[in-house]
DNA sequence: CTTGACAACCAAAACGTTTTGGAGTATAAT
DNA sequence: ATTATACTCCAAAACGTTTTGGTTGTCAAG
């Protein structure tokens, strides 16, 4: 509308468009007193400079995209909404905007999505998150030669700045955990199998328990879609088994919220009659009842790092590290309880006694 | 980079760079076989037009603004992940850019931010969410008369379009279900005084306890700040008192689901040995345990309208209805219980037997 | 042979910046 | 007096589009 521009101050004070930019932009060619002038001026005539012109002018759109993976209409990820914060206050600590499009995954509304920010030159970089198998944004972005920071690494060839968690060792570290407390039957929710962390989560469960002699049933592995309502009916379907599991490590906490309920709502007392664990340690985590044993994965300092490291991209600063591996850590909460009676071998335990919930 | 632009293709094939822009446009005074020589070569060229070009040229920037009202670093509200889905998928549908940023309610950076996207003319019209009192960013925009919707009403006297849910009737339903069950004791978890959804939420309980001769002990309202973690802290506070209440009704889920733990944690029977209620109706409601009784926010419908209530503005269309109030719906589950032995007035109850729990 | 209509094309301006490469005037050094 | 050196300022180009207001032909009607 009636927006003030640099033509409007120039003409009021008598100077040119020019001095009056590089007076505003600071530089050392404008007298003093004109500089305050154009100041005055400027606060007085409520100038702003036109955001998108700039883009224009210097090619860079100081803006950052990001692509939420959204998959039914009543989507509400506790995941998503930290990594949003980490990566939105990331993006403003270095004044850059952040572009968002919620699009399903593997659609073409995604892909045009991508290519609308890439091509289009909308933004200067993207943030490509929960990556997965033969992941065509991973080729397709290393192909144009665009800037790109994915959480999640990928199984293509193409080599990318990533951050990751190593969910391999998370889940060893979960698995060992029930094996120590006894658990010889352990099933698993897992998540869809085209979702990179899935795999290597998966292998952690396998290679965990082969390596303590322990079999996984193929009835004992289910595939949730990472909702607490999918955690929920894999519960009962593992519930229903003839011989159910004495745990159920669940592939994230959603899920193992969701599968807690499923067992409640039997009458079965988690911690106690069943161990259930999940993976990410949302914030619900600590506060559930019972509070969840689950793997840290510090998601908002993900999500700032991942946003850190391609905005140094953009700046054409070099990257210390490229591939970022995460070491996870495991939250030992209520869920998994801590003497089984009943289930062979609950020995001395070196983690019993006082339960470590860290409520005020 | 290596953008391919407009000049390119007219270089290459030897015509203006209008007949080009004209022809990729679809305008009718391009003859046929102009146009399909034209979309062969950018096609083959891989032209995809400059969007900031475009913006400055047409003075639209086919964009939306968002700030997101973060309070902690690790926010995670299910509430904004829903929200943001619905308002990210409507402007999809419109071809709508969305712009987000995440900055703290009432601080400088946030007002920045608005600035920022208005003035500086990075968006054509902006989404206010979580209105308070005497809220500046209503101010400002009305001020400017910068196109903008809000979810959430205001105390300010300016008239602005919004969308708004009835916590006055929303609590007043909440309130009449405990008492029916038979409560005299009910205590509050309410949100933070400055919003202004507390208001009216406030005056519903206070309404609905007055109009039913009962009143509400000082002791008996605390405030928390939306977080599960603070509506663990007030239940505890609750549970404390020499004469706890029988039934606590939160004004969001989030901190209802703290309470029900910090409840929990003390062998309580949540649904039988007291009645705890949420506002809002997250998915995680559903499938807790106890199931939460809460009154239903369509918040992902919310996100929707007001986004394409904004986006109508912005085209320069009528509104149909400026102001949208929802009324609420209370989805009774287990967590207000439904008898109550050792209360008083516990009389033949409709709602008595099955309870209406809608899983699968 | 003129006139008008129509089809196909295009040069130039515009959007609001920043940057480039000077130009003009003082003041200081020779 | 002349050259050098700052110090201020500015005209014009550029960024990549879209829009405006044409111009050129061609062909049918008069």
């Amino acid at each position: 509308m009636g927006s003030v521009t640099l033509k409007d101050l120039a003409a009021e004070l008598g100077l040119s468009v020019t001095t009056v930019s590089r007076a505003l932009a600071g530089y050392g060619d404008v007298a003093e007193s004109t500089r305050s002038r154009v100041l005055d001026a400027a606060k007085k005539m409520g100038y702003f400079p036109d955001v998108t012109a700039r883009r224009l002018q210097k090619g860079r759109t100081d803006t950052i995209g990001f692509v939420i993976p959204t998959s039914g209409p009543r989507f509400s990820d506790p995941f998503f909404s930290e990594l949003l914060a980490g990566i939105g206050n990331e993006a403003a600590r270095h004044n850059f905007d952040l572009l968002v499009s919620t699009r399903p995954p593997d659609t073409v509304e995604e892909q045009a999505a991508y290519r609308r920010m890439a091509e289009g030159r909308l933004v200067d970089g993207l943030l490509v998150v929960r990556t997965r198998v033969q992941d065509w944004r991973i080729d397709y972005l290393s192909g144009i030669a665009f800037p790109f920071v994915s959480f999640g690494r990928s199984d293509l060839e193409a080599d990318f700045p990533y951050v990751d968690e190593d969910g391999f060792h998370g889940f060893k570290l979960v698995i060992e955990h029930l094996i120590e407390l006894g658990h010889q039957h352990i099933a698993c929710i897992s998540a869809p199998r085209d979702l990179m962390f899935s795999f290597s989560r998966a292998k952690g469960l396998a290679a965990t328990l082969e390596q303590h002699g322990l079999s996984l049933p193929s009835e004992y592995c289910l595939v949730g879609n990472l909702t607490q309502q999918s955690g929920f009916e894999a519960m009962n379907e593992l519930l229903d088994l003839p011989h159910p599991p004495t745990a159920v490590a669940s592939c994230n906490d959603l899920m193992a919220l969701g599968a807690i309920s499923a067992a409640q709502r039997r009458g079965l007392v988690v911690g106690q009659d069943i161990a259930i664990t999940g993976f990410d340690d949302i914030p619900l985590a600590e506060h559930s009842h019972p509070s969840l044993t689950t793997v840290r994965q510090p998601v908002y300092e993900i999500g700032r790092q991942i946003c850190r490291m391609l905005i140094h991209m953009i700046l054409g600063e070099e990257l210390p590290t490229r591939h970022v591996l995460l070491q996870p850590e495991l939250i030992v909460r209520e869920s998994s309880g801590q003497s089984w009676p009943g289930l062979a071998d609950t020995g001395p335990d070196k983690k019993g006694g006082e339960l470590p919930i860290e409520n005020t």
